[in-house]
DNA sequence: ATTCTGACA
DNA sequence: TGTCAGCA
């Protein structure tokens, strides 16, 4: 199938396709003419892509995932063991975003309280 | 009509 | 990501 009928059947624009293959997240074959080709078996990488990106995860990650997933990321595919240290060093990276986050937050509130008392002048 | 690549008031 | 250009 080509890129509309792709983008169709996943909900996903075309913009957005010829991105996952720039990044290659997603390899088409080519048509004599030039033209992506999909294959049902796409539809199913492209809907597992969607998944890792909703999590977070950049496409260099993604990358190296979307090999190893099996039934949607509820199970890892054999050989691939050793991500699990890699996501445990992308849940420690996002503890310490929250940590920042917090700061950011109360950095927040001491600037509410200090313009509520100016306003209260 | 549709897709492709490259580029960005 | 959208969108427009200039092709095929």
């Amino acid at each position: 199938m080509r890129i509309s009928a792709l983008a169709r059947r996943t909900g996903v624009s075309p913009r957005a396709l010829r991105y996952y293959e720039e990044k290659g997240l997603l390899v088409p074959g080519r048509t004599a003419g030039g033209y992506r080709d999909y294959t049902d078996e796409h539809v199913e990488t492209v809907r597992r892509i969607r998944i890792l990106l909703a999590a977070g995860l950049n496409s260099d990650m993604v990358r190296e995932i979307l090999p190893c997933m099996v039934d949607d990321g509820q199970f890892l595919a054999p050989g691939c063991e050793d991500l699990i240290a890699t996501f445990e060093r992308e849940q420690r990276r996002i503890d310490t975003q929250i940590a920042e986050l917090h700061d950011v937050r109360s950095a927040l509130t001491g600037i509410i309280s200090a313009g509520k008392a100016f306003a209260g002048r």
